[in-house]
DNA sequence: ATTATACGTAAGCAATTCCTTACATGTCAA
DNA sequence: TTGACATGTAAGGAATTGCTTACGTATAAT
């Protein structure tokens, strides 16, 4: 009951980047649409799906906040909204150290390797 | 038939990281495990979940190559193993300059509202 | 040896996802 | 107006997900 946001009703509350990217059409919906603004038929015409397919595609883009529609005429084109990616970003950020700390430590296993293996070698010029 | 790797068969051919970050729970676990290697036990304390909802989640990570397991007796210690991450991060990335481009653009916006407001100011000495 | 612990996995089930086809609505064109 | 686009949405169904309980198999403890 008590759910996620009492204040947010003007903006669609979004609903969960993470599944919105997590399908493979929708990724290249997104990736499509930071090169140029296209409508429905456009953005369906590459895909093996069926049209209505994409449509529902960008329903969830929608309520993910990551697409925006304008219409014009009996056209809808859709723009990239990319704002809402930040929480993923954000969070693969939280393992960047991670990331660094890791490749260190593999780095200096990898030393230790070369000094078990040549241990008492001092010119040091092959890369 | 021709697909992404043809010489992926010691590694389990990483399974969908975006599908795995897709759970919450999962992308829980991966917090906890980038501070502490955990066994599958710790790991399942603080969920609302059983014990083998975790494993399969677990089996979700694994598969991605997310984590990794080194059994100790009878316990099996999990520990992070944030490379697959990666391919997220890059596909984050692409839309950086997009990003920038945008915010440069509401910056633009409101700079053009502060001069319409403004007018005919000069000491610019405000960051 | 027996019992308890730590874990993976199978089976079963409700909910969700992702597709399809069919249809309703709005807009341009003749 | 009539017909051809452009699009959203509803209905239905196969596949998948995410959980549960039950069980099997190691390993540790007694």
């Amino acid at each position: 009951m008590a759910n996620s946001s009492t204040t947010e009703e003007e903006q669609p509350a979004d609903a969960d980047v993470f599944l919105a990217i997590a399908h493979p059409i929708r990724r290249r919906i997104l990736d499509r649409l930071a090169r140029d603004d296209l409508t429905v038929t456009q953005l369906a015409a590459p895909f093996a799906v069926s049209r209505p397919a994409i449509s529902q595609h960008l329903r969830v883009l929608r309520e993910a906040g990551l697409v925006a529609e304008r219409r014009q005429g009996r056209e809808r084109r859709y723009s990239l909204q990319p704002q809402p990616l930040a929480e993923v970003s954000d969070w693969i950020h939280q393992y960047d150290h991670f990331w660094r700390t890791r490749l260190a430590a593999l780095s200096n296993y990898l030393d230790e390797q070369d000094e078990q293996d040549e241990q008492d070698e001092h010119a040091e010029q092959e890369q």
